[in-house]
RNA sequence: GCACGAGUGGCGAAACUGGUAGACGCAGCGGACUUAAAAUCCGCAGACCCUUCGGUGGGUCAUAUGGGUUCGAGUCCCAUCUCGUGCACCA
């Protein structure tokens, strides 16, 4: 940790780097002269070219922001001041999703309203957040729990809800009967509330969903045009699992039912030689034959019982019992078995399949388990008998189909089933619609009403919000209804203006709704009127950079785009994608210590003596040192605070960036901070004495041509710094930062104005030095607006290159050559070079390569 | 199991479309300043081997492992191992 000359009446502390000091200055500065509110009129906005860069808003949580935070937003903030020197719009806004559970569990214990906890959190995430220097315009912060911002949310709602895309239904939600209420999936773990142990059983509950599969293909296509990473693409694809098939009907022998199925493969049909049901499959009890139905029963209690852990214990093996019952195979025109089998599920497809154990390598694990028949229908691969061929290949044993491909036989399938009414093609996915509701206070009321006729009526707009009601308590009610029931008969009771009366609904919106269209309010946050100005829609969409964790690769990610498109087609929204580029951080890890039998201890109590090993300080214990998650059970949370009372807000700001490329799982190493720190001091230095105080002596008026090879330096490293901030590789401009500094440290004399171009250039980084610099060395204005230097291209390439000689392959010698040196000439070069003569002499040479400005190589025979 | 990503000095990492591997920083070592230390400044630094009075000169091996393509591979291809993340019988 840095020591601090604290004593006041020295000398070189009231001149020496005092982040502590200048930072708060600076931040003050900004706060009253407000260099980053980013206009609101649209003609002021039309002299200049746009960019928005926006960060994924946190959920203030209790625990306030740890260093993970700050990564993300110190790489926006970066962008976003590079972009505002170079003479952009930039918008820039940050705001809270500020919904949540956490805040509505802390709540229900303390007896505290969940906006107070709220209010709490959000003024110490701000609070935190400002102490970094971000070049937020904090006059467009949002409050997704604030009645003028949800008032919004309510009106996307009723947009939804008038497209016919927000239905009620009846779905299976985690029910907790000890505490009455529906629990999240997060709070159910192998049947059981996570907290306390008491068991959740899976209820039927009327729920509202909206219609996000309306929106699948769409979803899907959209995606090509984006400038996301391919790998968050490619889940968002998985996600929406898109496969084409056929469903085909089967008739169950000697009755009138018949159930369908969803298929793939419709070219197996013919190697179909058993059908399966999921054990919740309606027909069970209808077709299962008398001799049947114990086990069958059985089976089905037994699956319905069974825990998510046990299933997956049992996924190798395959179980399953007989119906009794058989099903023609509408090809063959034979019958198969039918069987039920907890692999197949009830939610997906039809929750029955056609089993082609010779070409599923499920279906042949059951047929192989149970001796059912397993029939060639696809030539290509080896002995069906031992292991299924699933890839594609020619058909056989397959009547009309012989001799056909997979794709034709595919198609020619599914024309034939057509045409006999025996089943047709069919597009199937794996995303399901998005249950809505939730059974909780702490969300957005629905702007809606249930009548007493039993139909729903909805809120007008001139009537938004519906605000929170107060409440008793934030429990369900003792019959198990959400906690908005507690509200008295002035909320929850309506009469309608033709006097029709209803009850509002009690549900409230999932934490997601907020966060689906937050970036659009931050583009006109104060308007009282509308959800946003379409007129300034228009100039700000799309999003240029968004930033953010992985971990929402697709929820958050998927809905937004979802609720985007249906605002598109509204007409309320100009661009059918919201963000254009996406950018995700990799996680920040940090070192851990543990006992072996897991305990955690904190690291002061830690003696780290490196290679030799950690110890506990009290007992002289050897712990275990690992690099892990951050997390508050594993004592190694390292909170910003600290870092920036120890080195200052800078040095955290570009160590954030220089641990690292952005997008990688990096480790925290404090030992590394102090680098950061000790480049900022460098750079102090070279502007300020600090015995005076005064400008150090080494600065000079004169032109940056009185230092030639510095000036060079400097173009070099405005060039890397501008190219690897806009390519986001931020580590490897703050080393070409270091190594300018280094080469100045050198030089007799810096020119002013080479001093000056180089804080410019510093600004995005560490503006609060920036800012102390430009103004100690007569700098105009602030230098966070200053323009951006342009560097000279023909600075930045030198009169000689070094080439690399090589003698097959390998690197023998080095020589300088000219510039624009042609290829015999820097043969000529080579072979004359003394160091080259052992090489060459008595070899001929078979081959010569010449690679302009980098190397050349010789092969010799 | 499947999908995706990643393996480079003691450590975090650089290396543009195949072209001098290890920039920059941390830790380390040597020197200067100092009564001394810290801080600062200057310098050294992948491993191994040969050579030299020497801080000289030179060579070999090195980017997880084994192959391949190429004048040339950290980078491209094949196989294997390890780690991380996501998904979990999706018909």
């Amino acid at each position: 940790m840095r020591q601090c000359d604290s004593s006041p009446t020295s000398a070189r502390h009231m001149s020496r780097y005092e982040p502590s000091v200048i930072e708060p200055k600076w931040q003050n500065e900004w706060e009253t002269k407000k260099p980053f509110k980013t206009p609101t009129d649209l003609a002021e906005l039309k002299k200049k070219p746009k960019y928005y860069v926006l960060d994924m808003f946190p959920y203030p949580s209790g625990a306030g922001l740890h260093v993970g935070h700050p990564e993300g937003y110190t790489a926006t903030d970066v962008v976003a001041r590079l972009k505002r020197q170079q003479g952009f719009n930039v918008l820039h806004p940050m705001g809270w999703d500020a919904f949540g559970l956490p805040a509505e569990r802390a709540a229900v214990r303390d007896g505290i309203h969940p906006a107070v906890i709220t209010k709490r959190n959000v003024d110490n995430f701000r609070r935190q957040i400002k102490r970094l220097g971000f070049s937020y315009d904090w006059d467009r912060e949002v409050d997704t729990s604030a009645a003028d911002y949800y008032r919004w949310t309510q009106w996307i709602f009723l947009k939804l809800y008038e497209k016919g895309l927000a239905y009620m239904a009846e779905v299976p939600v985690n029910w907790g009967p000890a505490l009455g209420t529906v629990l999240a999936n997060e709070e159910v773990k192998d049947g059981k509330y996570v907290e306390t142990g008491d068991p959740v059983e899976r209820r039927l509950m009327k729920q509202w969903m909206l219609k996000i599969t309306a929106y699948g293909d769409r979803l899907l296509e959209d995606l090509d045009g984006l400038d996301w990473p391919e790998g968050i693409k490619e889940m968002q694809r998985n996600w929406i699992g898109k496969s084409e098939g056929a469903e085909v009907t089967f008739q169950v022998q000697g009755t009138n039912e018949s159930f369908v199925v969803f298929t793939t493969r419709p070219d197996t049909l013919f190697g179909a030689t058993y059908c399966t049901l999921a054990p919740e499959h309606a027909l069970v009890a209808k077709i299962t034959t008398p001799a049947q139905k114990a086990a069958v029963d059985a089976y089905v209690a037994e699956a319905k019982n069974k825990s998510e852990l046990v299933r997956k214990e049992e996924a190798k093996k395959k179980t399953g019992v007989f119906t009794g019952a058989h099903a023609i195979n509408p090809a063959t025109g034979k019958p198969v078995p039918v069987w039920i089998a907890d692999y197949v599920l009830a939610s997906y497809g039809t929750g029955a399949i056609m089993a082609v154990p010779a070409h599923d390598v499920r279906d042949h694990e059951f047929a192989k388990t149970f001796g059912l028949p397993i029939i060639e229908v696809v030539q290509g691969g080896k002995d069906v008998q031992a292991e299924a061929f699933v890839e594609e290949g020619v058909a056989v044993n397959s009547g009309q189909l012989d001799g056909l491909k997979t794709l034709e036989a595919k198609k020619k399938m599914t024309a034939w089933l057509e045409e006999k009414g025996l089943g047709k093609k069919r597009v199937q996915y794996q995303l399901r619609d998005w249950l809505f509701s939730r059974q909780r206070y702490w969300g957005e009321p629905f702007p809606i009403i249930h009548l007493e006729d039993g139909s729903i009526a909805t809120v007008p707009e001139s009537q938004l919000p519906v605000e929170l009601p107060h409440v008793d308590e934030y429990k369900p009610t003792a019959d198990g209804r959400p906690p908005l029931a507690r509200a008295g008969d002035a909320w929850l009771g309506v009469t309608l203006p033709d006097g029709r009366k209803g009850v509002r609904e009690v549900n409230t919106m999932p934490q997601w709704a907020g966060s689906c269209w937050y970036y659009l309010r931050y583009l006109d946050a104060k308007n009282g009127t509308q959800a946003w100005n379409p007129e300034i829609e228009k100039y700000w969409m799309p999003v240029d950079l968004y930033v953010g964790g992985v971990e929402h690769a697709v929820l958050h990610l998927l809905y937004a785009r979802f609720w985007h498109k249906v605002l598109f087609d509204c007409g309320l929204v100009s661009t059918k994608e919201p963000f254009q580029k996406l950018f995700n951080q990799g996680m920040i890890l940090a070192h851990s210590y543990q006992l072996p039998m897991q305990k955690y201890h904190e690291l002061k109590d830690i003696d780290d003596r490196g290679e030799e090993g950690a110890f506990l300080k009290s007992t002289g214990e050897r712990v275990f040192k690992q690099i892990e998650k951050m997390s508050k059970s594993r004592f190694n949370v390292v909170n910003p605070d600290d870092v920036i009372n120890d080195y200052g807000a800078d040095t955290l700001r570009l160590y954030e960036l220089f641990m690292g490329p952005l997008e990688q799982v990096k480790p925290w190493e404090m030992k590394n901070v102090e680098g950061c720190l000790r480049f900022l001091e460098r750079v102090w230095r070279l502007c300020v004495d600090e015995e005076s105080g005064q400008p150090n002596q080494k600065l000079v008026e004169a032109g940056p041509e009185s230092e030639p090879e510095l000036n060079k330096a400097l173009h070099r490293c405005l060039q890397a710094v501008e190219r690897d901030t806009l390519a986001m590789r931020f580590n490897t401009a703050i080393s070409h930062m270091m190594t300018f500094t280094n080469e100045a440290m050198k030089t007799k004399t810096l020119p002013k104005a080479i001093a000056r171009t180089f804080i410019t250039v510093l600004a995005p980084y560490a503006p609060h030095l920036a800012e102390e610099l430009w103004s100690r060395l007569g700098g105009e204005g602030l230098v966070s607006i200053a323009p951006w230097p342009k560097f000279d291209a023909s600075l930045v390439v030198d009169d000689t290159v070094t080439y690399a000689v090589q003698v097959l392959g390998k690197l023998r010698t080095e020589i300088q050559a000219p510039i624009n040196a042609t290829e015999a000439e820097v043969r000529a070069m080579a072979e004359a070079d003394p160091k080259m003569k052992p090489w060459l002499e008595g070899k001929t040479v078979k081959k010569f390569v010449f690679v302009p400005k980098r190397l050349v190589n010789f092969v010799v025979g």
